[in-house]
DNA sequence: GCCGTGACTCGCA
DNA sequence: CTGCGAGCCACGG
């Protein structure tokens, strides 16, 4: 993979707030390329210096093999939490599409539109 | 180039 | 609710 798209990843992965979660499906539209599948790669080998436990499954379920990991650390954040999923309607992260481009370190957007 | 694999997702039974 | 299968995209053998 470029190594763009990984930087791109690990951006979002890092601006995502305290006390909210994305998808790695997510992830993938944010930055416009690549799938979750391609998150997940992402995260596994190189997400380990990124708050990687903010980034779960569209179920809320964390990523499997650090579940209790990731549900310790989110209850710690006041990320609300049940049954093991996360609620996602209210911990979502929804970032403009500005925003999402700041992050990205390059403007994809236009501000004013059009 | 085919095949298997993965920190995924969605639809259907 | 759970399980299964197919689709998905990129990487490595």
């Amino acid at each position: 993979m470029h190594e763009a798209y990984l930087e791109g990843v690990l951006a979002l992965v890092e601006a995502v707030p305290v006390g909210s979660v994305t998808t790695y499906g997510d992830v993938a539209a944010m930055v416009g390329a690549g799938g979750p599948r391609q998150v997940g790669t992402v995260m596994a080998r190189h997400g380990s210096g990124v708050p990687w436990w903010r980034v779960v499954r569209a179920d809320g379920r964390p990523a499997q093999g650090l579940v209790e990991e990731a549900l310790s650390r989110l209850d710690a954040e006041g990320v609300p939490v049940a049954d093991g999923r996360v609620r996602m309607v209210q911990a979502r992260w929804h970032p403009s599409a500005a925003e999402v481009a700041e992050h990205l370190g390059r403007v994809e957007v236009l501000p004013g539109g059009r």
